[in-house]
DNA sequence: TTCCTTGTAGGGGTTTTACCTGATTATTTT
DNA sequence: AAAATAATCAGGTAAAACCCCTACAAGGAA
């Protein structure tokens, strides 16, 4: 049995939600919230599976109610059921601790499955959760242009055994050629991305995302 | 109609993705590759709105294949469609500029839905993907601390110049100390960190979230 | 053909790292 | 009080990195 608390300040919304996840069997709703500090506190008092919480809350909001629910009860999933698509909220919340985060217009299955899942110890993100986790990753896709396609092939690959940490000779080695050779190629490395030493060309490598 | 291209070096996978995605009025297959290069040319050649693509594959791996078509087909959307559940590969296709993430281990329907929803300019990640990109977030604060905290304030300090490049005595004169004494820093740090130069340390301090 | 680029290789040099050992002083811990 | 730790400085050695330069063969471009 699963048990679950639900804290949200609209109280139709926080009724229907109790009616909707009654209905499955698994599932006892064992409390209800209408703040964020009654929350808290009747999650310390009952140690629900699960909370479903909304952000915006009088009193106590969403996110602190998290961040301390997190911290004092970390068996407690929570999961954010929100109508805030603002991408920061998604971010925070996943930061405070959130195991979910659903938009409220999604499909009632969804909410069900997400709250089995949180139950699980899984995780469950909307499609729009993710993609907000995602665009955090995927923002500076051709910002390698410049100098680092100025290098010829051979450079390119001293590069990567340069940024890999290996040394001169290691590279040498590795590509076959004299140590003097894969001298040269990383000298010119070097030179083309403008850099003074192998530190700065890891930074250079990891600020484009070259890294690995 | 959505124009799919699908690439995936295992003959009978890609077949039957290929029927798969054919009994959807709105999917069309319209080409098929068996390796990273021949999905970026017939890519180019074709056009196609979503590639579904398999990361290893021979030649060209997936990764590379991805970069370079998210660099020239930027409207061609990428749906990675793996059975790598490597943490990795997740972060590392989303940055390389994939759209979508599935595990062959998905419903069809999934796969489906998740052409469908890159053709329409969304993102699809499963829910594994999702976890992954979730948990860069509530991690790497506390992530960072068997060997750095190990550090003394003042080896903390010069490891924090030696990832900005500065050279020994650079970091000698920043801190108003004697090379002597700020190589002796410096070689604690590395060992500390059990790296042997300071291109490894860059990399670690890139790792684990130190870097800028 | 001539010019340019790339990849190769070497000479000779300085600077920077890396790895030792040893020592002094101050602070903290036991 | 004694011991451990942190921070400082020094000397020496060997390797690696960095910076000049020249040189030559192969391939493509002017």
């Amino acid at each position: 049995m699963i048990r679950v608390l639900i804290a949200d300040d609209h109280t139709i919304l926080r009724h229907g939600l109790v009616s909707l996840l009654s209905k499955d069997d698994c599932i006892q709703v064992v409390a209800e919230a209408a703040d964020g500090l009654e929350a808290v506190s009747k999650a310390l008092e009952l140690k629900p599976t699960v909370i479903v919480i909304d952000i915006s809350m009088p009193g106590l909001n969403g996110m602190e109610a998290v961040k301390r629910l997190n911290g004092q009860l970390p068996d407690t999933k929570v999961l954010v059921l929100t109508m805030h698509e603002e991408q920061e909220y998604v971010i925070h919340m996943v930061r405070a601790g959130a195991s979910g985060y659903l938009l409220k217009d999604s499909a009632s299955d969804e909410l069900i499955d997400a709250v089995k899942a949180l139950a699980a110890g899984k995780t469950y993100y909307s499609q729009y959760a993710a993609s907000v986790l995602a665009s955090q990753y995927n923002q500076p896709a051709e910002n390698w242009q410049d100098p680092y396609k100025n290098l010829t092939n051979r450079e390119r690959e001293v590069f990567h055994l340069i940024i890999e940490g290996k040394t001169t000779k290691e590279i040498a080695r590795s590509l076959d050629i004299s140590v003097k050779t894969a001298e040269n190629h990383r000298g010119k490395v070097l030179d083309k991305l403008n850099v003074a030493n192998a530190a700065e060309l890891v930074r250079y490598a990891a600020k484009n995302n070259l890294l690995l």
